[in-house]
DNA sequence: ATTTTGCAGATTGTTGACATTCTTCAGATG
DNA sequence: CATCTGAAGAATGTCAACAATCTGCAAAAT
């Protein structure tokens, strides 16, 4: 237990393990965009002074997931559809290269990792369990983009997925979207299979821009 | 004088002054890739105290120019090659969807600005003037991303390059290889001046990535 | 001779207190 | 009645001191 606690502590100092969870309270929605956030409430809550504090609001400020205006507070941040689909556009940009850059390195291990996560979305859609299939699709997009082996490129892409959690339209997908959705990850994974850069390119793009046109008709319901 | 400093401090607070004043310091080169970096010293010599002085260090840990250890201190990052290469690469990605955004919204005086700049590197070369280069070259840069309406895009981008610079080899830049980088740029500004946003991602993600090349082969001699 | 141990100094981590700024709202003013 | 003024309270900004950890080196042990 003791040992365990001092492992967590060896590389991650306080402020990182307070960020990590300050970060899990603003995307699990306990704060709403645009929620002022208290320091002093923050300190109580985890039962440390404002120091800690506040070196974690700076680095999650960076991350884009909180405005700072000085002498005012600090502020989750707020994101406008066009902000949203400004992001889903750098997005796509980066999922393609993702998608390319694999499609060159992958390992027969990656290709049928990756398949697996299609078929339990497959399976999820027809057991209409959408828990399953959110965390499958996640696992799906982290997986290929961290085994592109470009981890500039991680960082930057799962930066912009975190902030595109601030933007909580009614995002219930529709059954068919879904279904919709995973055909393209099988196009993406079948062009990876065959390596295919350009096809790879061309899939990861689709579908990172069709799920914003998905998204920005859903915004205007 | 004392009106311009409170108008200083309206919207930039004093951690964000120093963090950008740390940056110059990095950047500047007066703290090499690897070195470490004094809390107690920065703070006498802004003369703060070490609070203010570790919010900046957070947010430039986030930034990418810097590596922080638990308990042994702050780093200045230090990029291998294959690093370096890592962002090369998603920076192409980001400059040629930049420039195929601008392709496709520059106004006429947007154009001119672009133009100038080029041709301001053209005389620069004529007149030896690597400095006068080096400037307007950072200028058409930024002027491309930041004009393309992405704000995401222009500081994923812009801290790239920002990246970049902790990565210096011998950067000479050949005469040669000056001028046809401005080559490089009079095709991407054609591009964006004839309205083809094809043809402007082809031309901004090639000059990356012929810069890539460049700095590379210039890692190995 | 090599490794280990154990200080002493230096550096980072954290805290509580104080200074400054902002927010709120009641009361005054036109 | 609307607007302005200004004090009280609360929140942010900064600091200096203390605690915990690391580094370097000398002395001891194998």
């Amino acid at each position: 237990m003791l040992a365990q606690a001092i492992e967590l502590l060896r590389d991650r100092s306080l402020p990182m393990l307070i960020e990590q969870e300050i970060e899990r309270v603003i995307l699990g929605g306990e704060y709403a965009p645009g929620d002022k956030i208290n320091e002093q409430a923050l300190a109580l809550r985890f039962g440390i002074s404002r120091g800690p504090i506040r070196e974690a609001l700076r680095s999650l400020d960076r991350t884009g997931l909180i405005d700072t205006i000085p002498n005012r507070g600090v502020f989750v941040r707020r994101l406008t559809a066009a902000q949203a689909a400004e992001i889903y556009d750098v997005r796509a940009a980066l999922f393609a290269l993702a998608g390319q850059c694999l499609a060159i390195r992958a390992s027969a291990a990656d290709v049928e990792r990756l398949r697996g996560h299609v078929a339990a979305m497959d399976e999820a859609v027809a057991r209409d369990d959408f828990e399953t299939y959110i965390t499958e699709n996640f696992a799906l997009h982290e997986a290929i983009v961290t085994r592109a082996g470009n981890a500039t490129l991680a960082t930057h892409y799962l930066a912009l997925v975190k902030q595109l959690r601030l933007y909580r339209t009614r995002n219930l997908m529709l059954a068919d979207s879904v279904q919709a959705s995973n055909e393209e990850h099988r196009e993406m994974v079948e062009a990876i299979a065959a390596r295919d850069p350009a096809r790879a390119y061309a899939a990861h793009f689709n579908h990172v821009a069709t799920a914003k046109i998905r998204l920005m008709a859903n915004h205007l319901t």
